[in-house]
DNA sequence: CAGCATCCTGGTAGATACTG
DNA sequence: CAGTATCTACCAGGATGCTG
């Protein structure tokens, strides 16, 4: 497929990107595996449980993590990875290395501001 | 740069790639070099002047792209890309990838729907 | 030509409370 | 434990009109 912006296919890959706790949810499951919604809801102090909810479920819809339900009291859901997810994996490096260098580059000019 | 979820610095490429319009500008100038105001418009059919300006001002904010006036009149305003906001490429290009698949992956599955 | 000022709207995110 | 159900706040995005 050609990188023409007539035809941009960039857009797909942000839509599933964006939201607010998505790329962190995403780094959790690629790095750690399968983990249960508390232990992700720990993890992110600050989310609440409708928006974990709803980011994990547009994750499923995507098809980009799976969910398992034991049915068992209390109840218990697994999150993980699928294996096309996993092709995301890229598109998540190459956006933390530019990230990480464009920090690095905002500190560096907040120095120059200072010293100015 | 760690790529551990807790120092996640997907957010920051995110951030700037953000907007319905952005991904394209982008392209543009990367595939085609240096563009006026009214060049980038009509490529955009549906995009506001507003809209327009509201994206290039962010862009230029974040150093991704230059903005050059020319003191004439009629005015001339020429966008280009700086040799920072060239480094998004290898993220743009890992995200086109990535769409490119994804949408071959949807039509399969819509057929599959449509067979079944 | 390029852009600002104004007003409007829908959807994302969040706070809070309740349930199988 | 892992969710729904409401309600509210905010802002990106858009329509329209004016200007150096």
């Amino acid at each position: 497929m050609e990188k023409t912006p007539e035809n941009c296919q960039v857009e797909d890959a942000l839509g599933i990107l964006v939201g607010k706790w998505k790329p962190v949810i995403l780094l959790y499951l690629l790095q750690e595996g399968t983990k249960r919604f508390s232990e992700l809801k720990r993890k992110m102090p600050g989310i609440t449980q409708k928006m974990l909810t709803k980011q994990l479920r547009e994750l499923e819809d995507e098809d980009i993590i799976q969910r398992v339900v034991y049915a068992q009291v209390p109840p218990k859901v697994e999150y993980s990875m699928t294996d096309y997810g996993r092709s995301l994996e890229p598109v998540l490096d190459a956006m933390h290395d530019w990230g990480a260098k464009h920090t690095v580059r905002k500190v560096l000019k907040a120095d120059q501001v200072k010293s100015s």
